[in-house]
DNA sequence: TCAAAAGTGTTGACTTTACACCCATGA
DNA sequence: TCATGGGTGTAAAGTCAACACTTTTGA
């Protein structure tokens, strides 16, 4: 392969089994959730010694037979229970060094899925979300995936109507709020903040208020009909 | 593997020689150049039987031990005798069905080169650059990358001066508006052109004049030094 | 009646757009 | 002197940022 040429038929038998498909491809989940007030991304304990006490985001080898876009589904079925999240690709992440174990290439997703109504099964397997503030090493180079698809996920979020993922069906403007500005990192005016979104459009006003405060409801929204398709091609 | 799991040493060892290494990994390139007042994209003809008389963008399989980026480079070396390039990684495309021999997962990237200044050797090799307004279809899913290489490339040229890489060292501000408007698909306005340029403070007036041409002559610019570094990393 | 958060408009600063005339050059 | 594109400013519209008071609720 000195002169490079593009992948032929008989190529592809030539090498079917030696060094060009030593090389595995994964795919990684970077799951944001959001609760208590803080953006959270789902982790899981590493079990490579290399790695001992890290946490790790969720991952596996691509299957032979399924698209990227599928794998990464898969896992977060798998993983959540959960089928109909958001996910987008951000980047593919293919150092030679980066997996202690042999070279694997990975594909990076994130996605975003509403922590309080949908009861995962979390208690096997190590698996929890963690406070995006709290997180300083990760296993491999997850800490990099991870800042990456928060980049790409600030990048997004006042662009288009992903954000209602994060959030149950209804929701106040003050909740809504309070999620931008932990995914932004930035404190919003609140005028000025109610303005924007509106201008957006992206609200239903469902004619209903909050109940059980200490202190004066706000209205509920829900995002409308046409923005709620959590699924996306790439 | 009903279960997932995160790769471990000793699955990898496992599944070495079986089905989870039959993925191949390439790189493809989007070639972009500037000339004759155009955005063109560096193409070669197809090899392949199914892809007859199609053209197809320039990639290689990933090496074992080279990184993804390291790729790209080595594939922009060989094939274009550049070795100071602009390139950035867009995404990974890895639909199952995407290469008619075989799985085959890549990862895109495009690069922008200065056409005239560098002699490319592209005589042997069927290799030529292509307007992309005559582009309708590509070998393989080399379309699709290629729409979305043009729309990442886009988003970025107003937001970073990544843009020079088309261009010679020397050049008038109206070629650099030419270029632009190629890039973007719109028509500017040269005075509000100007002043947004202006402000972004990226150019190096060099006190030079065009020369041979049939009409007043516009003043010489160069990108300042500070942003002339062509490598960027992801 | 108090505490807590909801709800709501205006002003000034800045940014963006639209638009037209004179100038320098070579043919 | 003509054709071609170079070079420049201003006004109006739109967007963005800062900012304060009244209302509703439950405790």
């Amino acid at each position: 392969m000195s002169k490079s040429h593009l992948l032929k038929t008989a190529e592809i038998e030539k090498i079917s089994h030696l060094d060009y498909f030593n090389i595995a491809v994964s795919v990684d989940c970077v799951i944001f959730g959001y609760d208590d007030k803080e953006l959270k991304v789902l982790l899981i304990k590493s079990d490579l010694e290399e790695f001992e006490g890290l946490y790790s985001l969720l991952g596996d080898l691509v299957r032979p037979d399924e698209d990227l876009d599928s794998a990464s589904y898969r896992i977060l079925k798998e993983r959540t229970g959960l089928d109909d999240v958001y996910l987008e690709q951000v980047h593919a992440f293919g150092e030679t060094g980066r997996h202690p174990s042999g070279r694997v290439i990975t594909i990076a997703y994130y996605s975003l899925i509403d922590i309080k109504n949908h009861k995962l099964q979390l208690s096997h397997n190590e698996l929890h979300w963690h406070s995006l503030g709290e997180i300083r090493k990760l296993a491999f180079d997850h800490k990099k995936i991870l800042d990456t698809s928060l980049r790409r996920l600030q990048e997004k979020v006042m662009e288009d109507p992903i954000i209602f993922n994060l959030l149950p069906e209804k929701f106040s403007l003050r909740e809504l709020q309070e999620l931008y500005e932990s995914i932004l990192g930035v404190e919003l005016d609140r005028r000025n903040f109610r303005k924007k979104i509106s201008v957006k459009d992206w609200l239903q006003d469902l004619n209903e208020m909050e109940t059980n405060l200490s202190h004066r409801p706000g209205k509920l929204y829900s995002v409308k009909k046409q923005y709620q398709r959590k699924i996306q091609q790439a």
